[in-house]
DNA sequence: TAGGCGCTACCGATTTCTTGACAGGGAATT
DNA sequence: AATTCCCTGTCAAGAAATCGGTAGCGCCTA
């Protein structure tokens, strides 16, 4: 059995026969190695391993630039090691389809290879690479520019319109500023942030989310606040109800939630909110609950843009022949809800 | 005969085909406005007529600063014609609503704008101009997906299906389709359409012409084609011997045309294009002229189908008794371009 | 002959635009 | 000063386009 100690002492070794085998993350800065890396090594307590770079990624690691665990194997072609090197460097910077093809990939070209050696494509990739460097940003506070020094950041521009563009750009100038806090959670269905406000929870959903930006767009803008890492007086009753509800033991929450929106948006989910644990109703059913039967699409809009997952549960929302048809999480996701509430998921 | 009751009605309706031949003052207020003027209409015992805003103006009456009777015909603004040049310098730049806004526009005055004048919105210009752009690449042999980036979208499957759209042929199957360019142009007499094909001219005519949809319909199935907002290559030279045609110092035009008709309407415009500028023929002489003295209503109907006006002459052609009888693009016209060529008319 | 490549078709819980309604304001008129 | 008219800017709801993603089809070639 291979266990955290073990793998330990195989870092300290730099033992080479364990590369590929595990990815080492260090929850002081938010970046993981592989095993053999030639870095500094971290304190036992501070480590958390993982199988894979994706699952560092999607706990909201970044790579650490010197041993590069992203270029897997050595197999990796310069071309691709050049892109991951790039995003690396300025996680703000966004690389369309239309740029690769500027440089002369062919697009698809790329997103076969991220698909085929990271399980996820091109795009994801770089999402999750932004949203994570924002966050690692922030969490390290003041201490910024020594962080960014340290890992090899030539300037701190890289850094900073990074955590600009997605939690700090001020929406209108000169308005009274509020602040939303913000933080990352663990669930047995994956990561999520939490972000909530004075009155209560305005945001929880998962991490690798693809609306996820625009969410956080929405959020500064509805409350023409900038959203700031730490912790928030509604953040503890949350995650010990969304833990009582992961361990199959609570129903209902009671946590204050804070959600804007339209007049329209607003009364979809106080209707989702009626919908009982455990059961299902279709999207039709739904508009007729709200009394607007012909709005189907509009409601299907507006469930999509719920940015508080679980306790606001559009996961309950299917079709009228049951299929699942969408959900933003993931379908997956959407299922494994579904059939835990329905108790035919027995938790490890 | 035009009764100042006949022209009063029109003032109510604000009939456009009015737009010219009179000007409406009002006693009570001093001022005097255009006969399709948007302003509050004065009582039918406060009003004078007049034909020109000289006359108006020597009475000692003031300008409207709504319909600006001053201004021949109304002029595009200067932001929009920055912004269409724009696009016609870099059709592959796409300008969104919010990069108009951030220029400090208004991008629903703009999309009025568009609407009134090109009947499309914005948008939709831009996105035929960036599809005209693609046709062109690709019919010079170049691949799919570079066009498709280099036309302005970031993604290939976006453009697949906006070209399709267009097209109703994916982009590699429409090799054989042909492609019309359209664009507008502004004269002393109004603002016009010109349409132009591999091979010349083939069509220029006013936009609030009633015939103007079957026109361009009939372009359409002739040609088989679609026609699209653009440049052509004949384009320039039309609009040089039109501003010196304007400047009274062109007679003749040298710009290829390509008129598709039936024979008998082809040989009713090569009839057109020999009478002489500044001379009038009756339309009973001009079925003389093309050996079917008893044609003369079969003549008539061939003029009204010409589709290039001022090159394809049929302003010249008049009623045996000297009056105007009718013309496409109204009979304020036809009586303004045959003064002018008599001389009887300075512009400004 | 498998695998890379360029392309198209298809999907949709994304994004952007369009539309229609409405309030505010300027100009002409009573 | 009040009224009429319509141009503007704004906004929400609904419509349409675009984008990101997936699958798979021919074609080419190693």
């Amino acid at each position: 059995m291979l266990t955290d100690r073990k793998m330990y002492n195989a870092l300290l070794r730099k033992d080479s026969s364990f590369e590929g085998i595990f990815i080492v993350a260090v929850k002081t800065t938010g970046i993981f190695c592989r095993p053999t890396c030639s870095a500094r090594k971290p304190k036992f307590g501070n480590v958390v391993f993982y199988k894979t770079p994706k699952e560092a990624l999607q706990h909201g690691f970044r790579p650490c630039k010197l041993c590069a665990p992203l270029d897997l194997a050595a197999r990796t072609p310069d071309y691709i090691k050049k892109l991951i090197k790039e995003i690396s460097a300025n996680p703000s910077k966004k690389i369309k389809d239309y740029d690769l093809f500027l440089r002369g990939f062919e697009p698809n070209k790329i997103r076969r290879w991220f698909k085929k050696n990271h399980n996820m494509t091109f795009q994801t990739f770089q999402r999750m690479m932004r949203i994570n460097n924002a966050f690692n940003m922030m969490q390290s506070g003041e201490k910024v520019s020594g962080t960014a020094y340290d890992s090899g950041y030539g300037s701190l521009s890289g850094f900073n319109s990074s955590y600009k563009n997605i939690f700090n750009e001020a929406p209108t100038k000169s308005k009274a500023m509020n602040v939303i806090n913000m933080k990352r959670i663990e669930t047995p269905v994956g990561p999520m942030y939490i972000c909530g406000t004075e009155k209560g929870i305005c945001m929880l959903d998962f991490t690798d989310r693809r609306m996820l930006e625009t969410e956080f767009k929405e959020l500064k803008k509805y409350f023409k606040a900038v959203i700031l890492p730490g912790d928030n007086k509604h953040f503890s009753l949350l995650e010990k109800e969304l833990n009582e509800y992961f361990d199959g033991k609570r129903k209902t929450f009671t946590v204050p939630l804070d959600a804007p929106g339209t007049d329209f948006q607003k009364s979809v989910w106080e209707t989702l909110k009626k919908i009982p644990y455990g059961k299902t109703v279709s999207y039709k059913k739904e508009s007729e609950m709200m009394g607007k039967p012909s709005a189907v699409r509009a409601v299907a809009n507006a469930n999509g843009h719920n940015r508080i997952s679980i306790i606001i549960p559009c996961h309950r929302v299917i079709g009228e022949d049951g299929t699942l048809t969408g959900y933003g999480g993931g379908l997956w996701r959407k299922q494994w809800l579904l059939d835990f509430e329905k108790g035919n998921l027995k938790l490890l």
